[in-house]
DNA sequence: CGAGTGACCGCAA
DNA sequence: ATTGCGGCCACTC
């Protein structure tokens, strides 16, 4: 069964260590570029041992709903090699990842 | 099974 | 700059 969550599931599975994607194109790069929502929930439903702290709001912030707060975000994120500028990632592009064709299937 | 909710995003006042 | 609202999918109650 592929469904959404499979293929976001599998998305986040595959970003880099030291990189970060926005929850806006894992939906899009899952064929449903309005449902970055529903990759917030997949986050809170779905497995848990996945690299979430890697998963961003397009603006640089963080989650909000992130287990023990955004600071525990924060320090996952720094310990990765990632600057901050208080709540917000300094310098994104920098960061972002984005998957090669092959890692989308 | 129907309705409500959510770790978001972008546009409109 | 801030507020409000529609849109998508999966999950809970």
């Amino acid at each position: 069964m592929m469904g959404f969550k499979s293929n976001v599931e599998k998305l986040v599975s595959k970003i880099p260590y030291g990189r970060v994607m926005t929850y806006g194109q894992i939906a899009a790069l899952c064929g449903s570029p309005l449902a970055a929502r529903v990759v917030g929930g997949i986050a809170h439903y779905g497995n848990q041992d996945l690299p979430w702290q890697r998963v961003i709001n397009k603006r640089g912030g963080l989650a909000a709903g992130y287990p023990g707060g955004r600071a525990a975000q924060r320090k996952y994120l720094l310990a990765e090699g990632i600057e901050f500028d208080g709540n917000v990632i300094k310098n994104i592009a920098e960061y972002l990842w984005w998957p090669k064709d092959e890692a989308i299937k």
